[in-house]
DNA sequence: GCGAGACTGGACCAATCGGTCTAATCCTGT
DNA sequence: ACAGGATTAGACCGATTGGTCCAGTCTCGC
């Protein structure tokens, strides 16, 4: 194979990712991650031994790692706070008009799992995580602490409300335009 | 009947609206509605002859009309856009408290559904309204219509997003402390 | 009191759900 | 070459899904 020769149980996270993020965690079945995976279902139950919940918890943690690698890119090279987060607000435009981003992942994936408590557990641990790497380059960009806190929850707020009013109006217009109240 | 007489086509909306909120479309079975419902199976089909999907719409509706209530509720009595929008803040707070509302309920009943566009459709149209009502509120306190329009909008981002983080962190202070940001 | 439409009750159905199980195959260290 | 764990392959399972259907019951106008 010359092409893909990414192991069996990263195209199972990737293409869960995918498709949770559209259709929520419910609305997709085992056999539709498989076959977008192309992957049999004994490779699923070895890889993730408590099946759809255990995927869904690694997808949603995928998920969070490329958000937090767009927030560092975004922050990286930028001046002030502002520039920062404006840079995501763009990035985030753009991959939503790219690959049909709907919501936010995190929630569409695991605000409605079968065991409530652990996968609400592990949203609020990530969109901590997502935060505090916000709140990392606020203070590092000069803001002092309560400061630089106040304005990373703004900022997850904003981006949150935002992608919703973008998915119903299809129209990345609105993430664009969150950079005015920053 | 001395207790109920509610109809059974509003006890089956309710019932739906209530379980769409907290466990989204594809996470409730018909039979679970029903239940709750205290219906037979025949009810929902004469009163909703296309199934489940015109429930959903339904109950999306009638949740939409709740918060439609609420936003006047906390307009009504304000002086000033910013002590109406904080009001409204406070009484999504109380009922997040309550009730256990989880997210937007439209957001919980309608970004998941089988149809996509019928539902999208739905959804932009109820939070266009729920704009439209704030945005009436705010002319009428004396914004202008620019003004009016992207406060009214910054509201309904702030909220969504809110809601969001509200959950995951099982905690209403969230939403409380958006009216800093007003 | 009677006939017709509105409504209820629930048996029933094919399809799909998530999950189990075992045989075959691949891969790697020796 | 070979042993043995890791992985794949998919048949199979009981439970549940949304939906259909029709016999019964209620509630009107007449």
């Amino acid at each position: 194979m010359p092409d893909a020769p990414m192991p069996t149980k990263d195209r199972l996270i990737r293409a869960a990712a995918d498709l949770f993020r559209t259709r929520g965690y419910h609305g997709v079945g085992v056999a539709d991650v498989l076959a977008a995976a192309h992957a049999p279902k004994g490779s699923l139950y070895h890889h993730f031994p408590d099946g759809k919940s255990d995927l869904a918890l690694a997808a949603a943690t995928w998920a969070s790692d490329e958000m937090l690698r767009l927030i560092a890119a975004s922050f990286d090279g930028a001046e002030t706070f502002e520039a920062g987060a404006t840079t995501l607000c763009y990035k985030l435009a753009k991959l939503f008009d790219i690959t049909g981003w709907d919501t936010c992942p995190i929630a569409m994936t695991l605000f409605e799992g079968p065991d409530n408590e652990a996968f609400r557990a592990h949203a609020e641990h990530i969109y901590d995580g997502w935060i505090a790497e916000v709140l990392d380059h606020a203070e590092r960009l000069g803001l002092n602490d309560a400061d630089a806190r106040a304005k990373a929850e703004h900022l997850f707020v904003l981006i949150q409300g935002g992608w919703m009013l973008a998915r119903a109006r299809r129209s990345s217009d609105v993430l664009r335009n969150l950079t005015a109240r920053i």
